[in-house]
RNA sequence: GCCGAGAUAGCUCAGCUGGUAGAGCACGCGACUGAAAAUUGCGGUGUCCCCAGUUCGAUCCUGGGUCUCGGCA
């Protein structure tokens, strides 16, 4: 069995605000394991409030790969995320430890768990600036229009407004002269996986959301945002896209206050973790759910043991299903 | 107590000369293959404060009541 040789990975999947952090740091001790960080805000340096990044005492009790990697400037990516996942759980496996992929990015932990290819074509800024030239001018249908001259295919899979993914697509065809529903692939992902789900009741997720955003400010969230901004951090680079941080610059220039900061957190955080559900499904017959209000982390465990003295992929049903 | 304004979706409110109602937000559901905590699509919701009257028909007009807000006492 070809299945039998893979080597295996644990991904901790679940909104945020759920206690992923916790329970992934207790798991990884019993396990002798190490975690992967797929949060697409905890690569950056200098943000640890608003990103509710785990903290360095933490962090010292497990080792944690793809946590402060690079500068807030920098911008990351889907296929880079994937690359780097990939280099650090063969690392943790090579020398004897079992990896946690945990994370609340829906598109990066996909990308990893269903074996993604995504077109090999980099972002190119300045045909995107473009592009979103265009689109002002003459609004994003437009740009549709083009796209669904040009592979109609991908046209009828996006949204005739959403200009991100349009200009996306545009971009692989134009420099790769083939259409962009024809290069997106997909293998089997190298592992043998288990994936858990960690969840709560909405309300419950909620108030602990409202909680969090209450404790950020508390610890200095206004403070963090101050020394990125001096630190010559834009609010346009990509990293300031992170909940809350362009909030409290404005609260900083006097443009709103803290309350409003708050209260516009709580909004879009609560959206964010409807989002997420959309990528971790309760639905989903691959995930394996635990709801923390009412199972204990034994429980989880007990799983997770099964799961690495089985051999087999009997906890895995990603493999069979096809999509 | 008097005068004025108001009472419509969970919230803030819109509703032309009477034909049983709508927008934003919230909430729910979905898409996602190199910007993803990004970007984006779809959706439901109502004793139109209560009672009576006029009318073929009242959220809208008339009378009474209740409550809220402001001003004056």
């Amino acid at each position: 069995m070809v299945e039998q040789s893979l080597p295996p990975l644990i991904v901790i999947v679940g909104p945020t605000a759920v206690g992923k952090t916790e329970v992934s740091l207790h798991l990884a001790e019993e396990f002798d394991g190490e975690i992967v960080s797929a949060d697409s805000r905890l690569f950056y340096k200098g943000m640890d409030i608003g990103t509710a990044k785990p903290l360095l005492e933490e962090r010292a009790s497990v080792p944690h790969h793809l946590i402060d990697v690079s500068e807030p400037g920098e911008t990351w990516s889907l296929a880079r995320f994937q690359q780097e996942a990939a280099k650090a759980i063969a690392s943790i496996h090579a020398h004897g430890k079992l990896p946690f992929l945990v994370g609340g990015s829906g598109q990066y932990i996909h990308a990893v768990t269903h074996g993604w290819m995504p077109p090999i074509i980099p972002p190119n800024p300045i045909l995107r600036k473009e592009l979103e030239t265009q689109a002002e001018i003459e609004g994003a249908e437009r740009l549709h229009e083009e796209l669904n001259k040009l592979d109609p295919a991908a046209a009828e899979k996006i949204d005739s407004r959403n200009l991100r993914r349009t200009i996306r697509a545009l971009e692989v065809i134009r420099l790769t002269g083939r259409k962009f529903s024809e290069q997106r692939g997909r293998l089997q992902p190298p592992y043998r996986l288990l994936t858990i789900g960690l969840t709560r009741p909405r309300p419950t997720l909620y108030s602990r959301v409202d909680a969090r955003i209450e404790a950020m400010f508390t610890n200095g969230l206004l403070d963090e945002v101050r020394g990125l901004l001096e630190n010559g951090i834009s609010p346009d680079f990509p990293a300031m896209t992170s909940i809350g941080y362009r909030d409290c610059a404005a609260v900083l220039q006097g443009k709103s206050t803290m309350e409003e900061a708050k209260a516009q957190m709580r909004r879009v955080t609560r959206v964010f973790i409807r989002r997420q559900a959309n990528w971790f499904k309760l639905s989903d017959p691959t995930i394996h759910w635990f709801d923390l209000e009412q199972t204990t982390e034994k429980e989880i465990k007990s799983k997770i043991y099964a799961f690495r003295d089985s051999q087999s992929n009997e906890f895995d049903t990603t493999i069979q299903t096809g999509e």
